[in-house]
DNA sequence: AAAATAATGTTGACAGTGTAAACATTATTT
DNA sequence: AAATAATGTTTACACTGTCAACATTATTTT
């Protein structure tokens, strides 16, 4: 048993598996999600080309371990994100989704992996099930408790989720696949744009 | 000069460039964007690997042919549905949010092809960049014709129109790819919630 | 009509891809 | 120390996009 506090060294090269993941995201974030190819990842990891298929079943699986990373992740900024903040229930709504949204700019390509097509990508298995994803857990919680409170309308709770998730989900794609008029938007008008958006169409959840 | 009338029997093949799209589009339906191989679609038109460089530059142009014929079908679609309509624009602006999803639902290949990743898919010229595409003025017109008439909020059309868009993208996309939460939701399920997300949305651009 | 040229199609080649099989090495267990 | 499992490498294959060289056919020019 050698040096159980640190487990970076392990086997023949150092825990691979976690190299490989981190790699991916480097060359994905870099140039993209079409440029990645394994034999890429493997040589910047410095090792040879078929090296990964002893820890990955396949590419796919790569990008599996990339998106479910990357739920992780927004899940702890959207939660980090409204401790911060100091409003009510309705706040912390609204919050959800524009952190959502945030998550999706700053960290494109992991989002793209999240969001890939289910069925060209066979990375997508029953864990990564949108029900079965934390983050929209804590979305249709979120609206749950404020239907109790009255700062939201009576409603399938899950519907409603599903129809704030529509608008950030959406926003957030035009944004960074570049669909959005770009006519003179500096970063500035965009983050108010965004802002605006969210809360206008989320005021259609509100009650009569 | 032979044969005006129908200029499909030109030089050796039978006008290719249109032929080539059509494949394109057949292949992508049938097995999906990511197993598209230009050599495929030569195959099965019926000439050599090489055969399509005499009519694309690349690969992307193919696509970019593809997407361009997708937002003319969308277009005409979304004016069929209004001109049948008997609504008043309130309606008109509601079916072409409807109308949007439905085309997204009913040719999912050909949709995810026309918004795809800008910067990763080189086929999107200045032609294809959303404020010169005809479906998005369309909805801006009807937007501001409603504004005008007290039946939406008043607000940058512009803005507006943007935030329509995201909702109807957003569902899309998560729709055909897939990432809808799928607990028992038949096809007629599906529509009521794309209808009632849509509407519930919507109802945050009324007036005050 | 004949010759020249442009348009279109084919063949062969190249580097790059994902993946599998055979082999090599090193760590772990017996 | 021997046996075995875990990990890494090499080689090979079929497939990809793209280019260059060549072949054929249509169009234009003379």
């Amino acid at each position: 048993m050698t040096d159980t506090k640190n487990q970076s060294q392990s086997y023949h090269h150092g825990n691979l598996t976690r190299v490989l993941i981190d790699t991916a995201l480097e060359i994905i974030s870099e140039q993209g999600t079409k440029d990645l190819s394994l034999r890429k990842i493997a040589k910047r990891a410095g090792v040879s080309h078929a090296a990964p298929y002893r820890h990955f079943k396949d590419k796919n699986a790569i990008l599996g371990a990339v998106a479910r990373q990357g739920f992780d992740m927004m899940l702890r900024q959207t939660e980090k994100r409204i401790a911060k903040s100091k409003g009510n229930e309705l706040d912390h709504f609204a919050i959800s989704g524009l952190s959502y949204i945030n998550f999706a700019v700053n960290y494109p390509a992991h989002y793209r992996v999240m969001f890939g097509t289910r069925a060209e990508n066979s990375y997508f298995s029953d864990e990564l099930k949108p029900e079965s994803i934390p983050v929209f857990k804590l979305l249709r919680d979120i609206i749950m408790v404020c239907q109790e409170k009255g700062l939201l309308k009576t409603g399938d709770p899950q519907e409603m989720a599903l129809a704030a998730w529509s608008i950030v989900h959406g926003f957030a794609m035009l944004r960074i696949d570049h669909h959005l008029p770009d006519q003179g938007m500096d970063e500035k008008k965009l983050r108010e744009l965004q802002r605006s958006v969210v809360l206008t169409l989320y005021s259609g959840l509100r009650p009569e």
